[in-house]
DNA sequence: CATGAATGAGAGTTCATTCAT
DNA sequence: AATGAATGAACTCTCATTCAT
């Protein structure tokens, strides 16, 4: 009654009943049947539109890192240097993760896993987003903006900060009052995100 | 028979079965099955020493967290000033974090829960090591070395970033060649850990 | 539009997909979907033609029972005497069954299911045949061509044995080197067809 | 409270419920539930002593044949000369196929999906049958009591026609009255193996 | 302390069948 | 006459946990 026969409907509902529970409780937390009843559905048409579970947890990681990569380069296209690049990419990646809890730890979980679940295909993803900021650091080398540095390690700065901001927030809540030191319980991202950017620039501007 | 002594040793034999397959494959990717058979032991013998799973994951966890912070402090406690401090914090976590690569897909697939497994118990560790970084840069602030940051959000980025970096080991050497950024495949932690330093302290101190 | 003559032709087509599939795999062994799959055509369809899949195979079944009777019966006609009627028999369940592999299995796995799938309604077929043989050996032995037997037994040698030497044809050629005695294993159809005509004639007509 | 904690027991339950059901249904047709059921066992003891269903299979039909060619193997050495052992080959198989009702179906079942389930293991049992008999008939043929044969064919013929007897004892039943020509639907067993014994020696002797 | 046997719940997956268009 | 979407039951198999010895 409620779904009807609407085939895109359906399988984006399974989608995104699967990114939230995966996202919450990682690929073996989360139960085809549970997926089933979150997008009210019933279990089979999971095995319709997708091969199996982990084909599905695929299409879903596969889905994010995509979305991510087109926002960023599409906010990127409205730069006019790298330093502006930079800002940008930090704030988009910063906004999005919030926007899309399940991002980070999706990110997290598969990393973690050392890849075990999803092979070869899904990594395409995690590097288009690499060389997006890889190519920012080298044009801002180039035109004298950034001193040298280990691209890599500047893409796990800002993304590893980020992503722990956002998987600990309720974490860093339960605690906040029991603890001497600030844990920016109450910082939004984008605070976030500026601060990372303004001590970013000292690293690659400096001396 | 001779009781006693063999106890502690299979208790220990467990915790360090587990220890490792949890890193390797999620709490929800072993089971306890899994841990006996390659512990040597009975499966039964794991419900003797532990009320049930959760608990001896809980142990495991507590047990490296514990480890990681003594082995910090007890390597500030050899330092002279704030910079010498920050510089072994980093320095030992890394270290550390190699040594025992569980931690990090450890704390990585924790947090990225949202400590759904662990309640109320664990959180006491991670909140250690952050007070000790708290305390470095406090003092180094106090103390005119370092300007003033967001304690966390330094926590967050060497933490981050050397996770990220140990996680991905094996998969920035899979994509090495396809790719024209520098993946850093090759570096050794120790080679890492004082970069993220060097480039820190210019974060700290930079006017 | 133009409706009638596909309808008899999609139908035919999954008849000859689920004979050929069943003879395979056996009536559990084959899905609905799997010879919708083979026959290219909608899964629907074949319950649109079809009261159900036990109502498709008892189709396939009665369909290869009733088309050997016909090709023996025929034969038969052909033939001067009782010899050569029963040289004809042997001779025309063995080619068929050779160029039908699907019918041993067949037979076999409905017999040995003690007919559970197709009650009441396709032993007519199996009857047909068997009153075939049955006609041949009475002529026979009335006109002085046979001693009397016990029909159903020769029956069983000829029908048990040609079924045996089809169904096992991969299993001989497997084993042929591992084994002293000989299997046959490149033996045609029509040598042993030949052979068991020749033994048989012993048995019907001796002394 | 039953069945205890008796490890033999259990399994040697579960052996023979399967090897019934198996029997009469076919592997596909029996549900591993369904087993455990009539074995009264918890369903998960099925996958604590074997494999999987396809295992327990296996071992069910390798257990089958074992046990017939033990049987076999011991009657045969009470004889004295070929015709003997040939005699006591066809009436131990046909009484042992009639106390073990499962042995035909099973054997078709098997040979007629080509072997698909058991493959590689169990053939071992099927050809030390055939090679009890094919030494009864090469004795038998050097010590002059047996013309020369094919031997396979013989032993088809003897297996097939039992078989074929013992597997179709319902349909038999069913169909007497209807039909002009003898069923043997009232023939025990005993009567059916001398006549096939009487007949195949005519065959053997003949000039 | 230690073991093998047992259990019940639930996981992923497939299937025959029906509905809506 | 034909299709793709949907369903519910069943199936194989695994797991955390407990019992009996």
């Amino acid at each position: 009654m409620s779904a009807g026969r609407d085939s895109t409907k359906t399988k984006t509902t399974i989608i995104y009943s699967a990114m939230n529970l995966f996202a919450k409780n990682g690929y073996d937390g989360v139960s085809v049947e549970h997926i089933a009843k979150d997008a009210n559905i019933n279990k089979a048409m999971i095995y319709y539109y997708f091969k199996n579970k982990a084909t599905l947890y695929e299409t879903v990681v596969k889905k994010l890192l995509d979305d991510i990569q087109k926002t960023i380069k599409n906010e990127s296209a409205k730069c006019q240097n790298p330093k502006e690049e930079l800002k940008s990419f930090i704030y988009t990646f910063a906004s999005f993760a919030q926007k899309n809890p399940h991002l980070p730890s999706l990110m997290l979980a598969e990393l973690s896993s050392g890849g075990k679940n999803l092979p070869e295909d899904m990594f395409a993803g995690l590097k288009k987003i690499f060389s997006l900021l890889n190519k920012i650091l080298k044009n801002g080398e180039k035109e004298g903006y950034f001193v040298e540095v280990i691209p890599i390690v500047i893409h796990f700065m800002i993304v590893g900060t980020i992503n722990l901001f956002i998987t600990t927030k309720d974490l860093r809540q339960r605690v906040q009052n029991e603890f001497d030191g600030d844990v920016c319980d109450d910082c939004d991202v984008d605070t976030i995100a500026r601060y990372i950017y303004k001590k970013l620039l000292k690293m690659l501007q400096g001396e």
